[in-house]
DNA sequence: TGGGATGCTGATACCGGTATCACGCGGAGG
DNA sequence: CCTCCGCGTGATACCGGTATCAGCATCCCA
């Protein structure tokens, strides 16, 4: 005997025939929409159901059509708002096609990660959105296996290298690139990375920073940005001006307060996320320097708050909903049939000026021979 | 024919049973983990269950148990940092006890709510959370009809009167009376209230605001509590110092400009959603004052970034995660067997003083022969 | 009026698990 | 030595849908 759940009132199609009296079958077809029923059967039918309340049991009909309607969701944290965001995006588009979310997180631990893709294959989902923090090859076997098992997956916000999958992503490294390049041609030299390599051993090298980067692969990228603006204006990497260790907010005040307090100071910084934001505002403020006079700042994932600021700060805004409703799009078309197309879709990302930079201010250690 | 989903590499039950060499009903033991089976057999089944890569079929096993471990969660919007924080909580506490989550937004209509409610019902998920905008009697027709199916509901950030279930909020009336009496012991007396009732029509009475108001609970509340605050100091309530009208930051701005140019303007905002808050300041800025010299705020849902404002906001903040744990904690033990208690659990809040509130300043229009 | 085509309906075999129960086997007791 | 009991195992009937197909009724036409 199955578990004793009270049948409080679920009617099944069964009782639902016998009340029409009918044949089981008809009331299904009646019910699930498919097949011929004569119009005064169905009108019967459909008499009986109202009355006794018939709703179809989505698990049954999955069962037998092998398609459940679920779309699963992997994502590092649903409660942070870019991720909130992406999942919003994602659950318009899917309920629009008619299909719902489970939503895991993962808080970038791969193990996780890999529970959550075991979660979603034993449900069934007909198709998984993964924001991975997976990157070597061997990092990846849970997803392969996903594939291997013939389930669709779109990857979103960050691609996998060794994945040939479609993804949507923004294009962090040219993000990153154009708002160092505002700050170098504000005047800046002495830019500081906040945010992103977790942990890297000292003395740090361009390599080590990189190869630690790879854990999350917008770290990286926008790393990669970083570098390639101050490649293109000859400034050499100064390794103290990237922040390592963990990434929370704290933290990110300790680095920048560590930056402030070199004898070359940094004049200017380039904040990864929303919480290295406020991260380096708080050191900022606790060093009695102001923006921008003596500090120019631009950050990632624009928000009401940053153009209220004093000052309104120059953020990069991400498309964070169309991110989340293309990838659900893609993965829904390839669900509908259609062929997956294995591509990367960059959407684009927007810097929005407001007055958080300014040139290098006076009174500062900045030294204006720097190699040219 | 069942639908063509190529099953690629889905082994079932019988097929690790034939592997193995033992009949379905063994290997379903074994693989299950109940009954008994001999260490032998259980070895050769695990040995071919790990050979083909068997995995659970979780749909099936929920047909058969009655039981699907989901729970269904209804929000009013996912993409708010509010509500994601409540869906962490939520999602955290209900995993640690092995359910997954189907979220659902309803952008504060009910028919999606009732929608919602329907898709559940159908997925058969064993216990629903619900962000209901519902208040009437006669609007409750769909949660009613999920507890007539045996369905457990818990309700978390906003009670629904007529319902008697389980609920888990914060005490908004209090926390917005308190931010209120903050404001009048400053001093002020002409405080703006932003956010809340949607639409009214003109002129406004006390009763009219707080009809609108139950639109949606948390809004209803905290009007209440400034309202108590402003009695207790007999400071009668000037309609004009309330925000009607669409619920967007853009609007909230406009109104705090009309209050700002009244001829006896506001000295202070409560602002009860952190849309609000900005709004307001984007206002404040606009005419020219600054806070908290010519206008003291106070407003609800702190942030990292409320503490880096010039100056520090004084925001209230709430419990957001564990309001979702404490409501998935509620319902995951009635659904281990526990009685609904169906009473409503009070998280509290707290009002994290920081600079946003000063003396009405000189130089404003305050009038300072108002009745004691 | 008979034969075939066509139209509707209801039996029934799935889907992949769970849970009950009957059966066969070996050991203990009479 | 036969019976009874217990143990481990496998058959099998569910769960509630979908989908196939047989079968009966009707209709058309020769």
């Amino acid at each position: 005997m199955p578990a004793d759940r009270s049948q409080g009132g679920r009617p099944t199609i069964s009782e639902v025939a016998a009340e029409a009296g009918v044949g089981r079958a008809t009331a299904a077809r009646t019910l699930g929409g498919y097949g011929y029923v004569s119009p005064e059967l169905r009108e019967r039918v459909l008499a009986a159901a109202e009355k006794l309340g018939y709703r179809t049991n989505a698990l049954a009909r999955s069962m037998s059509t092998g398609v459940s309607h679920t779309l699963g969701v992997i994502l590092a944290d649903i409660g942070n708002p870019f991720f909130a965001g992406v999942m919003r995006g994602i659950s318009d588009a899917s309920r629009a096609r008619g299909f719902d979310t489970i939503v895991l997180s993962t808080y970038e631990r791969l193990d996780e990660e890999v529970a959550a893709t075991d979660v979603l294959i034993d449900k069934r989902v007909d198709g998984v959105i993964i924001a991975s923090a997976a990157v070597g090859r061997d990092e990846v076997k849970h997803i392969r296996a996903a594939m291997g098992r013939g389930i669709p997956i779109v990857l979103v916000d960050r691609a996998v290298t060794p994945l040939d999958l479609d993804t949507v992503v923004i294009d962090n490294r040219g993000a990153a690139r154009e708002a160092v390049e505002v700050m170098i041609s504000a005047g800046h030299r002495r830019i500081g990375f906040v945010w992103g390599p977790s942990s890297v051993s000292t003395p740090v090298t361009r390599r080590a920073l990189l190869e630690t980067a790879r854990n999350v692969w917008t770290d990286g990228e926008r790393l990669r940005g970083y570098l390639d603006a101050l490649d293109d204006a000859r400034i050499p990497l100064d390794p103290e001006l990237v922040m390592t260790g963990p990434k929370t907010e704290e933290w990110a005040t300790q680095e920048v307060a560590r930056m402030l307090a070199l004898p070359d100071r940094v004049t200017a910084l380039f904040c990864t996320e929303t919480d290295a934001v406020t991260g380096a505002l708080r050191a900022v403020r606790a060093a009695g320097l102001s923006c921008p006079r003596d500090i120019s700042l631009i950050g990632f994932d624009d928000s009401a708050w940053a153009a209220v600021m004093e000052p309104p700060l120059t953020m990069i805004e991400q498309p964070v909903r169309q991110l989340g409703a293309k990838a659900a799009e893609v993965l829904l078309d390839v669900l509908d049939g259609g062929e997956p197309r294995h591509e990367v879709h960059t959407l684009s990302s927007r810097l929005i000026t407001r007055a958080s930079v300014a040139p290098p201010g006076k009174g500062t250690f900045y030294s204006q021979q720097s190699k040219p």
